[in-house]
DNA sequence: AAGTTCAGCAACCGCATGATC
DNA sequence: GGATCATGCGGTTGCTGAACT
């Protein structure tokens, strides 16, 4: 015995709406609004469709104010955001995008702005394009902002959880707290900031800000990034479950090797979020130093896909993908 | 020109959640 | 506290027209 249905099937009318039926739906609703009943409205309307029906139809195409037709870039961009950091809560992402419906948004992400991505070449600087749109702006090089100037030139309508972090307006400093108010302040230590969500944030149901773009652009599982005023780093790594925080050192090594060998110099820190994260991946700290004097060679350069080859204990390949690019 | 494939989109379906009794 | 119901949401389906062969 399933659930009984929310209205007799065999007595509605399914498939796409004539203009007569939208119109008695709009004449209705203008009359005497939805009555806070979609059940009983189509009753009420002369209509013989399910009230789901009604109530789709008014809010995705009938209503005052809707938008349809081509996205704008700065629309793609808000999306793209959005999805990065929220995944695909459709409904959430429209009400940043006024006259447009969550049904139009997926829509418009299932068909094209996927595909748009996906395709996206491997080049830096299409990567620097995407990473700057799903994370953070970043300052103009040689320009020392405080990592609050950074956050107030961030997204604006990406709002941050409320703990997730204060800034002190008068001298500049800036830290985070947990829900244990154990409060860190990073003056002392000038945050690579965009901001990382502190610990607990990360480790629960707050999704990581990149993750799922780069997810559904094909990386996978745990990548930080970090901005250490005009550069930003990014990396992913993919440890074995069973592993805990021993992969980390390996691949660490290994990632560091292999960014030397390609000209960089990094500091790595595999402290900073706990141990939940530790022991899924590791994080570089801020002292990113390009090897190369000329940042417009810095930002030719293009670190994508390190890819390691190991097994675990069991003897299942995994892989390791390491990925970083600097921007400014 | 006819048939086939594909992309875009409107609409449906079923599940989750919240409100009410 | 549990049952029932309405609503909202996201995944999926299926229709339509355009593009391709």
């Amino acid at each position: 015995m399933g659930r009984a249905p929310c209205c007799d099937k065999a007595n509605v009318k399914k498939g796409p709406w004539s203009p007569e039926e939208d119109a008695k739906l709009k004449e209705f609703i203008g009359k005497y609004g939805t009555g806070g009943n979609w059940i009983a409205l189509p009753q009420k309307a002369g209509l013989k469709r399910c009230g789901k029906s009604c109530r789709l139809r008014w809010l995705n195409y009938l209503r005052p104010n809707i938008r349809h037709g081509e996205f704008s870039g700065e629309e793609d961009r808000i999306i793209c955001n959005l999805y990065a950091s929220i995944g695909s809560r459709w409904s959430v992402i429209a009400a940043q995008l006024p006259g447009r419906t969550d049904n139009d948004i997926k829509n418009y992400w299932n068909t094209k702005l996927k595909k748009k991505l996906l395709t996206i070449p491997p080049s830096l600087q299409e990567k620097q394009t995407l990473y700057s749109s799903i994370t953070f702006q970043t300052p103009p090089p040689n320009d020392h902002h405080t990592s609050h100037q950074l956050l107030n030139n961030s997204s604006s309508f990406y709002d941050f959880p409320s703990n997730f972090m204060n800034t002190d307006n008068t001298s500049n400093s800036f830290f985070v707290h947990d829900d244990h108010n154990n409060v860190t302040d990073l003056q002392s230590s000038p945050p690579p900031y965009p901001p990382l969500p502190a610990n607990n944030l990360l480790s629960n149901n707050n999704v990581d800000v990149y993750e799922n773009c780069l997810n559904y652009l094909g990386f996978q599982d745990d990548q930080y990034s970090m901005c250490n005023n005009s550069q930003m780093l990014m990396f992913e790594s993919t440890c074995s479950s069973s592993e805990g925080g021993n992969c980390n050192k390996d691949h660490e090594q290994k990632q560091k090797n292999q960014i030397k060998q390609e000209g960089y110099q990094i500091t790595l820190d595999d402290q900073v979020l706990g141990d939940q994260v530790k022991n899924q991946s590791f994080m570089i700290k801020n002292h990113v130093t390009p090897l190369h004097d000329n940042l417009e060679e810095v930002k030719q350069l293009n670190f994508n896909s390190y890819l390691f080859h190991d097994s675990d204990e069991n003897k299942t390949p995994y892989y390791q993908k390491g990925m970083c690019s600097y921007y400014y």
